[in-house]
DNA sequence: ATAAATGCAAAAGATTTGCCGCGGC
DNA sequence: GCCGCGGCAAATCTTTTGCATTTAT
């Protein structure tokens, strides 16, 4: 379950589990569905009464990306919006550009994927694809500093 | 040449070709590898000179993304930034998060993607995958519409 | 001539920060 | 007691907007 993940990395790192990291995190949890914006957050808790400063909520969200329970994501809005990550199914957004709806695409290969959607009358214009990751030369530096760290 | 191309789009459209609009769009030129913000074009331009306020210089940055001159990229950072679509070659963005530095990758499959990303070193973490386009909902709607317009 | 585009400054949003007080360990 | 944490309000930063003036066609 993510509330004891959470509590163990938090444990393992030296950061404390508190009242308001549980509840920003059960707010994606019971929303699975939706691309939460960190002030969507902040009214939900808000207006179900469980008061936590907006400071709270951006630093909350801010750590839960870093430890990697959620995953940053931007629809070219002005904000950004996060899901959770589920590492198991990695999955992409097809957003249009005509009514902004955002639907959920399973990854496949990009030929596959075209194919697919083109099938199903998705008619796409242009990609925006990134990868997050460590670089081969911080990698390098990285492996070196690995037994002293920790 | 995209001048030429930018001064047809904006005929066809009635709106203006301006000296505006003609050194925003060479600064991207001038500038192929970049990713630049609009605080960056800004101050290019401020830098050589060329007076155009801020507000001109993201309103035709907007403009150049309508007519597919720019692609918006966001790399998470809290700023958008941009880079002349070549409409030819698509390619994506491989971000570290260790230094920053973006590193751009040509279009493959995925599988092949990731394979060959491995083999040179680079450790990926989570992709952000965006396709834009039009849902199949707007594109029955839209054909519909389409000998009315025009 | 006239509608569109620019410039300026103000406004709007989202996100961050400084600082103080509280509470877990 | 120390240090992490939360709350509050102020600050910051990017982007947008209103309005008067200029300019392309």
């Amino acid at each position: 379950m993510y509330l004891d993940a959470l509590k163990k990395t938090l444990k393992d790192k030296k950061y404390r589990m508190t009242p308001q990291r549980e509840l920003v995190l059960k707010v994606f949890m019971d929303n699975e569905d939706e691309h939460l914006g960190a002030e969507d957050v902040y009214r939900i808790l808000f207006s179900n009464k469980h008061s936590v400063s907006k400071a709270t909520v951006y630093r909350t969200i801010e750590l839960l990306v870093e430890f990697g329970f959620l995953r940053k994501l931007d629809f070219g809005e002005g904000i950004y919006r996060y899901e959770l990550a589920k590492k198991n199914k990695q999955h992409h957004h097809f957003i249009c550009k005509n009514c902004g709806k955002i639907y959920e695409i399973e990854e496949k290969h990009l030929k596959t994927l075209k194919r697919e959607l083109k099938n199903q009358g998705f008619v796409f214009e242009n990609f925006d694809f990134k990868i997050y990751g460590i670089c081969p030369n911080c990698n390098k530096k990285t492996k070196k500093r690995k037994e002293k760290k920790k």
